[in-house]
Parts: C-alpha cells; structure tokens; sequence
DNA sequence: TAATAAACGAGACGGTACGTCGAGTCTTAGG
DNA sequence: CCTAAGACTCGACGTACCGTCTCGTTTATTA
C-alpha cells in the first residue's frame, strides 16, 4: 500500500519554506508553545494549511526543523561572520589551556540559552522530546549530539597533552558539568550564571 | 460584582477525587498526556467535567496532584510497608559509608524512573514544568525539592564525619551525579543502568 | 453498535433552532444555496457548528426543516390571520363553483412561487430532492403531498355533485394542471403567469 | 489589458476531450454529481486539471457537453443504427395515427429515463438548471427544446389533418402529457410506467 | 528537418469549507 | 449546593477540492 503518493520535493517552494521557518519561531516566541497552532503558523506565514501538511508530520516537527535552520544559520555567523551561507566547520578553541577553552564555550552556550530568540523553541523542544521519544531521538541526534562531540574531541586532545587523567571517559567526564547547567536551566531550578555553569569544572 | 463563589471544600467528595486521580494517572500512561483529555478523564472517573474544573484550574494541576498523591502513597509503603496511612518520614539511610548509603538510594531511584506506573506522568510533568514555569515551580517544591533535601542532608552529615570535603557545597554537590542521571533518562539519551547512576561518584 | 448516544431533546435550545432557521432561509436567499455553508449558516445565527450537526446531518436536511417552519408559519398566517400559533387546519374553499375555486388557490400558489422569500430555498429544495432520493421523498411527503391531497379533497366533492365526470382519477387529473405549472416554474421555462396555470383548467 | 489569450481550438486534444466526457459520465453515475470532482475526473481521464479548466468553466458545463455528446450518439444510433457518425435528424413519424405515434415515442421517453446510463446525469443537469439558470437555459435550449419540437410538428400536422380540435396550442398541449411525466419522474413521485406516460393522452 | 510555441500531464500553491474533537461555560435534575 | 450529565460557543484539527500557477514533455505546425 502506497503511502498518498509522497510530494515532489524538486517543486517544493523555498519561499513558503522560509515564511513558515520565521513564522513557527516567531509564534513560539510570542505565544509560547501550546498556544502556537498550525493553522496559525500556515496564517502568519500567508501559506496554505495543506502547504505545511505536505513537507511535516507535525507541529513539533516544524518547529524542530525551523529551530535547526536557525542554529545553522547562527553557528554559522558565529564561526565566519563575514562570509554567510557557507558550511560551519566549528570547533572549540584549543589555546593549550583546557579549562579557559572549556569557560569561553560554556559562556558562549550560556549566553544563547538566555538569548529569548532561542530559548522558547529549545524549551519547547527539549520538553516535547521528552514525551515523544522520536522528537527527542531526532533533537538529540541532531542538535545535541553534535555539540557535545565537540566537547569530547577537545577532551580527547586534553588527554593526549597529559591535562586529563587517561582513565577519564569524555563522553561522561563532560556530562558531568554540562547536565547540571541543563537541568537548571529547564527546571527554573536556580540561576545560570557564568560561575555556576563553571562549577563543574572547580572540583578538578 | 460576583466572584464566582469559591466551592466549599469541606462538602467536596473523596470518592470523586480519587477517581479523577487513578483516571488521570491510568489515561496518561495507557495514552500518552497530550492525548490525555479533561472529557477523557471525566468520562473514565465517572464524573462531570465541571466536577474537574470546580477543583483544578488544568488538565497538568489534575496530573501533578495525582502524581503527588501517588508518590506519597509509594513513600509511606516504602517506610512503613506495615501501616499504611500514616505520614512517610523517609530518610537516607546513614550506616557511615556514604558511599554504600548513596548507592543504595540512587537504586531506588533508577527503580522508580523505571517503573512504569511512575514514568509516563513523571515525564509529562516535567515536560510540562519546563514549558511552564508556574507548573514547574510547583514540581520542583513538591516533588523534587524534598527529594534533594534528603542527599542534602545525608551528604552534610558525612561532611561533619569527614568524609567529605569541607569546603564544598552538598547543593552543589550532588547535582553532579544526579543531573546527568536525570538527562540521560529525560532526554533517552542513553542506559541509565545502575552503574551509570553510579559514576557520578566514582571519581571521588 | 451503537450511534454515537443521541442527543437529548428536551434540553434542545430553542433559540438556537430558531437562529439557525432564520440564518439558513437568509443566506440561500442572498448568496444562494451552493455558496451556503454550515459555517455560514453557524456564523449567521451565532452558533457553534457543532450545534448545527448534532441535530442535523446535511445542509439540505436544515434547509427543509427551515422551509417546513417557513411553510408552516405561512399556512397558520393565512388560516388564521388573526390568531398566530394555532394549528393551521387549511382547506380549499367550496363554493359550489370548481373552476372559481381552483383559480383562487392556484393564484395563491404563484403568488407564493414568486414570493423571494419562498423562491430560492424552494428551488434549492426541488433540485436536491432530484438528486438525492431520501430527501426528495421527505420533501414530497411532508410539503407536497399535503397539499394535493387538498385539491383531491375538492376534486373528489366536485364529483359528488357531478361536477366532474365520475370516471376520472381526481389524483391524476390534478397532476394535468398543476405539473406544467411547477415544470415552467422550475425550468425558468416560461412565464408562469395566472393565464398559464389556468390553461390547465381551459380544456374542460 | 491581457486578456489571458484564449485558446487555440484547433489544436485540442480530442483524446482528451473523449476521456473527459466518460469520466464525468461515468463518475455521476457511479458516485453522484455532488461527490464528483473536477479533480477526480481529471484523475480518472489521466489529464491534468488544467486541461479542464481550460475548455470548460464548471463541473456542470463538463458534464452538461458530456451529456449532449451522448444524446447525440444515442440519437444517432437510434435513427441510422447502421451508420454511426452522420448528423440526426429524428422525427416523429407520421403514420396518420396520432396517439398511435405519441404513444411510441413517449415509449422511447420512458425508456431513456429508465436507462441507468442516462439517469444520473439527467438528473443532475436538470436540478442544477433549476438552481443555476444559466445553465438552465442551455439545459432547455439545447437538450429539451428541440425534443419538444418534435412534438409541435407532429401536433401541427395532425391540426392540419383536422386530427386535432385547431383552437389549441400545440406547445401547450404537449406540456399538458409531457410535464406530468417529468416531475413524477424527476420527484420519485410514483412510477413511471408505459401507462402512465400515455394517460395524459386518455381524456381526449 | 529543425525550431518553436501551444496544449498537455502533473502537481504544488493559497485558500475555503468540511466534519470532528476537545476546551471551558452554563443549565438541568437528583440527592 | 455539590454532583453527573450533557448542550452550548468557540477554535483548532487534519482532509478534500477549489481554481491558479508553474514545471517539464509531447505534438504539430511553421521557418
């Protein structure tokens, strides 16, 4: 059984596909989550209803993708802010100094988590990825797996300098003070400072 | 100008909350929360709607009390499996080895995450608590906070043995080996097997 | 299986049908029947579309309970002109002379086709009740027939006092008259002037 | 102004204009005018929608030349069963019997009214003239009129054979046994049988 | 015989309405 | 006066078609 023939993305509409990218963040933003509805994505962005139907399963799903089209977007000023459009090939700073390389990025992660054009959609998708499983597999494997890998690549060279302990695991070594600025930040549970998001790092 | 009168609670009915209680926490898990519906849990509890709203403003201040009242109830069993009813004063144990002692309890814990009458309302209220900051707070005095005490507490007893270091903060602390139990978990972003919950501590 | 637990009657809201009567018979006569949508109708009588479809299933089936008041209405005004809400009790008038009574009553049937109030939801209902046999049968049971079965009566009296030849089918023989009058009129196909309903009468 | 460029008849596609006519027929019968569409009859002739849009402007002129292409062919076939392809031109025949010649062809009437392959779409055109009169009147003029032509000469001839009484109209009196006919057919309003198509001729 | 321009199939697009679901409010009857 | 029941208005859902608008791809003259 055929699945409603699926639609020819060579002839989709990039036009469309920007207004409803802007027009997903900008209702999350402004009314917040729940409140943003498909038919007001579809109105704000001067698009049909079908038109969003078409290239998206859900209202999550559009959100999700319009959220990673802008962390492109801004990965990419971040790492060549003169030249835009051309791929991010971002990497974490190695100075030789671990932890001062390790404050800049967790400052940089910080700032952005407080930015309100990110925090809305992050929040929205970070909670509905914890209720559906699919969401959250594609949020972590697109978004967040990949920033944290950079964090254990940077590690890995700290190690290979003598810095690290070679016993130390990365993958769960940068857990251990990336997790808790997250859980603060998403739980309300406290301020996330500079200093606290650093804490992690203190007991070394 | 009429205020609604506010219902009199001392006319309210148990057998009513209770079984808005067990159809709440029964629909989230059998269905999932989005698909968690007032009507549904109306209909399932035998009520009216209005039943429902005289008493919670939303269909997350139903869950979350329903949850609250569950997780007391599996407290005061876990404290006093023989007189149920009475009021839970659960502590962590202190046998002097902290270490043994905070295994124990993060067991207990993994238990509970993975519990699966536990785990579709936990995951929906922190969900919800993320997106919404007022839910959230609730969430974390009532359910999480306490919780936290306990460590708090076990972990400054071991300071004043001497077990642990003076100069760090048991706040602080224990959101190192329980944050990134509670992401992986959140996010399946990985086994949270007992010795995962474990290596928070092992660098000790 | 059952159908969905019907709706309760008696707690109907009358204002409500009778907004959405007065709404229905509006908008066929303003903007036509095909252009008239449920949501129209909803939004015409300040009413929720929901409403409309738990105690209708079609457009068409509002439309024929709308015109079936409107007729009612009509009949009781023109019985009773001076008592409104009595059970109207219409009869064709017997004078003694058949050919004066029958103009009488066909005048007032072109007057009524021509009324614009009748017209359009009359014509929408002839041509639903063409295409889709159950209304069609509804239409002609509780409209039309009621009113033949007049002219019959007065037909079958005209007989017993040897009026009308004794051999003829009072049924059919109306049918002679009456037919090419409702065929013109529903066909645009002439002028249905009170010359040419009478024509049917002329050959006697 | 650009006024659209209509376009070039002479190089339409006469295959589709074929699959066109036997969608729409095929599908008004199969399924009923209202759940026919342009689009599934574009689908089902394997032609674009576009290629509709450009020859006719509704669904009703889609099917209303249908519909006259297949009277044609019937027409045809029934006046020259040997030589399919060559212009009709029927006439009643005049055998000096006049209600022996009505009688046959008011046969042939009933006939097609009752082919199932005429049906549907005779009743759609004909409750969608009484709706739209646009269409009703090329309803009248180009299907219907000509038919009761037919009548006419036949009727005239017979006033000049002194057959018929000279006083009368003819296109009156043939309304007087055809429109019985139509509305009991068009109204489910009882059968239709041979001896009721020819009772109009009876009180002669 | 190639070019060229229109009709063609396909189907994406901005829209409107569909018929359904649930939210939150209000009314009725019963205990 | 709390409750079960459920009708009400409202708004969003996801679907079906509308009529318009590109896209290549035939097709059939005209250069």
């Amino acid at each position: 059984m055929a699945k409603k023939t699926a639609p020819d993305s060579t002839r989709r509409s990039e036009k469309s596909r920007r207004a409803i990218y802007d027009a997903a963040l900008a209702l999350v933003s402004e009314v917040g989550y729940q409140k943003t509805t498909i038919e007001g994505i579809a109105a704000r962005a001067g698009v049909g209803k079908q038109t969003i139907y078409r290239w998206w399963s859900s209202k999550a799903d559009v959100l999700l993708e319009a959220f990673i089209d802008l962390s492109a977007q801004a990965a990419e000023a971040a790492a060549h802010p003169e030249a835009i459009g051309e791929q991010a090939e971002y990497e974490i700073p190695d100075t030789g100094d671990l932890e001062a390389d390790l404050k800049l990025v967790l400052r940089a992660t910080v700032d952005e988590l407080l930015d309100p054009k990110f925090e809305a959609p992050w929040r929205a998708l970070a909670a509905e990825g914890m209720v559906n499983q699919r969401l959250g597999a594609e949020l972590v494997g697109k978004l967040l797996e990949p920033q944290l890998q950079l964090y254990v690549k940077r590690l890995r060279a700290a190690q290979e300098q003598g810095a690290v302990r070679p016993d130390i695991d990365p993958r769960i070594a940068l857990e251990l003070f990336v997790s808790p600025l997250a859980q603060r930040w998403l739980q309300y549970a406290g301020p996330i400072s500079y200093e606290y998001a650093l804490h992690g790092l203190a007991p070394r």
